[in-house]
DNA sequence: AAGTGGTCTAGACCACTCT
DNA sequence: GAGTGGTCTAGACCACTTG
């Protein structure tokens, strides 16, 4: 058992309402905050914590969960608390799904990824036809039956994004659309050859807490919200030809949009 | 003390890996997900789930915790724990700048939300002349004092975002944009009569957890996260001339947008 | 083996809400 | 007053990591 560094925290105000692990959550935070604890750093244990402030292990353990619910920390094991890095940020720009983007061999998560120096990854990916949800039908026009293209993506191994793609069986069926590997530009490009030229998209965003399924393929710490996007595309004539359905781990991207002023 | 329901809850599996209270956690979820409990419905009581699973009551309040994590469930001090009800949802359109939106005696805010049936307030306004951020000051080509416009916006009494706005101040000083209420079409009108002439918008869109203060600003409920906007309005010489900074309850906001595909 | 966090128990007292 | 959740204690055993 090893004294504190002393200064770093403060003691407890018994006058004060707010209750002993809040207290001692906020001086954590502040500590945090103030870079006395660095990004990456391990926290006092647990019983050095006791210690510090005679309190229970519980209360303790309590002031820590709410740290962590705030995505400030994350706990290892064996190991000790330690100070949440940021993780490299993936930028959306407004002009991703560009014309000019779609002409090279590879995708526009693998050009981007290595431009910024990370390590792109694609896996778990399933193509096949099913029966869309209610929502997905409506948003292309109430078809029965739609292909469906799953994938996830990582970065230097991490995962950051899972992706469903929806097309109209008609659009897709028997075309390169259906291939695990639909080939350059992906399938926006093979939309476009196939006489589908595309007008605009339209994104909805949302922002929530992750599902227990989503933690799991996300690997997602506690405190970390997930963006949800769902694109629609749609062609020159007003058709929606796809829709897809992203699930991002928040503190892995800033999206960017450009909006007219007319 | 009242037995719960038959059948709504199962029993632990004492075989499993998985920790007593993620167990419960999980028939509790999937009771909530199938519809036993509905929104706004109350779960039983703690004392209850304690004598169904035969556990401690830190057991079951550790599992608790996790669903108010989730955004799930929140709880009410005396009363019980509820399934949290989803909030009306404001959607924010990509054409909420245009121009024809500005022309009315009204804020876009305040139109949006009669239109949708809720009671919209704008509160706890503030306008001063500051030093901006290093961000702000960055975004807005490096101005070393800005003027400041703060202010929270409430749809049927509840806080729903808070919003700051920050101008150079060679643009605003002594103009209605520094007055608190800078009529009719808000501040971008204004520009435009000053011979600021709005050309475009840049949008950045991040999400996270809320820090304590955001937390009490917007009363937010555990286990809801924040979408956090920056927005740049530009002129026709491509001068930006405004930087919104503003923070959201995910819970209340759907953002859309429309994205060319050129 | 020693230190770390993860889980769980069995109590206690308190503040709040409802009737 | 009875029931609810909020806080806190003082233990226990476990699984994981490091030396």
């Amino acid at each position: 058992m090893v004294a504190l560094p002393s200064g770093v925290l403060g003691a407890l105000d018994s006058t004060s309402d707010r209750a002993v692990f809040r207290q001692i959550a906020d001086q954590l935070r502040e500590a945090i905050d103030k870079g006395r604890f660095k990004e990456g750093a391990k926290l006092p244990s647990e019983s050095e914590l006791v210690e510090h402030y005679g309190v229970s292990r519980m209360t303790v353990r309590n002031a820590l969960s709410v740290l962590q619910g705030e995505g400030l920390v994350h706990s290892e094991h064996g190991k000790g608390v330690f100070v949440r890095p940021r993780p490299p940020v993936r930028r959306l720009a407004s002009d991703r799904f560009a014309r000019r983007h779609r002409e090279q061999g590879k995708s526009a998560f693998t050009v981007e990824a290595e431009a910024a120096g990370s390590r792109p990854e694609v896996d778990s990916l399933e193509v096949k036809e099913e029966r869309p949800t209610q929502d997905v039908s409506a948003r292309l026009g109430g078809p029965r039956r739609v292909l469906a293209r799953r994938r996830r993506y990582l970065l230097d191994g991490r995962p950051v994004e899972f992706a469903a793609s929806f097309l109209p069986l008609d659009l897709a069926r028997n075309t390169p659309i259906a291939q695990p590997n639909p080939g350059p530009g992906g399938i926006y490009a093979r939309l476009e050859e196939l006489g589908h030229r595309l007008d605009h998209f339209e994104e909805e965003i949302r922002a929530r807490m992750p599902s227990p399924a989503e933690i799991r393929t996300l690997r997602l710490a506690s405190g970390v919200p997930v963006i949800h996007l769902i694109r629609t595309a749609f062609d020159t004539e007003g058709r929606p030809v796809e829709v897809c359905d992203t699930v991002m781990a928040a503190d892995a991207y800033v999206l960017a949009y450009q909006l007219p002023a007319t």
